[in-house]
DNA sequence: CTTGGAATGTCAACAACGCTGACATAAAAT
DNA sequence: ATTTTATGTCAGCGTTGTTGACATTCCAAG
């Protein structure tokens, strides 16, 4: 063995978790996350939204039906802020409001048609860059990525996510 | 070939691009960059900052004597919104601002021993998640982490993200 | 039936942090 | 000497987060 030239610490397996290797982790997922939000930044200031109306659009759409509570909880935003946004997205025609049927007290949230055009613009944005980011880097990367992703949330939070994963195709 | 289960589409090599996994992408982004945050913005409002206050600390850290522009593009803010958190920064003695040697219109930035201390108390925390995730998910798992994250920025915001690098240990 | 609590909505106020526009200053460049 | 560049400052605005207070509606328990 000459020189170090990178088995110092702990050996070569453990060479990924050295701090210059952590920061640049840190600061690869600071820059990713500007290109993450920046496509549909874009489409929401054309609109005169932000990304909580984004956000808003994303889980009624995912989860049809939801009420204002589960919204809340998955967003991990007050129901005040939650509030003034969906209700500028109800004024707007973009989300309707039904009262619960079994509980009347509860309100199940829809998007109309006008809601779901927007939602789809926006997703396909989204996709349409995450699709480029996936076909660079292959399958294997992805896989890779979505564990190191899922391995960064806070616990409550990831079974919220797993339990979001495999509904409606 | 039995019933379907995962090689439609366009064999299972592209699986990875169907809409459906992409949006299990972009759901994990988003709730990643939660946890990704989540410590630092408690030890941040115990001392009074946001997060604004975080990304200039780590960036006059990173690049230590950087200029108040070079700061701007790496940030991607206006002056006007780095000026007001860089102000509260020098008051309160944790950052620096020296007048440049070779132009002295610019304005030299430096982390004080209170701002490096700081600085450091957030990144540990930061470091401390991305360390556990690492370990969790294995260092193929991080390398493809970062191949897609890189691939997923803005062309411009790579480039500075690239020459940011290898600096410094 | 009355009371308590849950779910929601609304109003007011505030803070962090983006933005624009306007203007001042100092120094470099022409 | 004039223009441009780099920076700072002031004023104002918008989005989105926060608390606190209070009204309404309705289910459920006593």
């Amino acid at each position: 063995m000459a020189e170090g030239h990178g088995s110092a610490i702990g050996g070569e397996n453990l060479l990924f978790l050295t701090d210059e290797q952590l920061r640049k982790g840190i600061e690869a997922m600071f820059f990713a996350y500007r290109g993450f939000t920046a496509d549909p930044d874009r489409i929401l200031e054309a609109h005169g939204y932000g990304r909580a109306h984004h956000r808003a659009l994303h889980f009624i759409n995912r989860t049809d039906g939801t009420t204002v509570n589960n919204l809340l909880s998955i967003l991990g935003v007050t129901k005040q802020s939650l509030n003034r946004v969906l209700r500028t997205l109800i004024e707007d025609g973009l989300v309707e409001s039904r009262v619960g049927r079994t509980d009347r007290r509860e309100r199940n949230l829809f998007l109309t048609e006008a809601g779901e055009a927007l939602e789809r613009e926006l997703s396909e944005a989204q996709r349409e860059r995450m699709r480029a980011a996936y076909r660079a880097a292959g399958p294997q990367a992805v896989a890779g990525f979505r564990q190191v992703l899922e391995a960064m949330m806070d616990d409550e939070i990831r079974r919220q996510y797993y339990s979001l994963r495999d509904r409606r195709a």
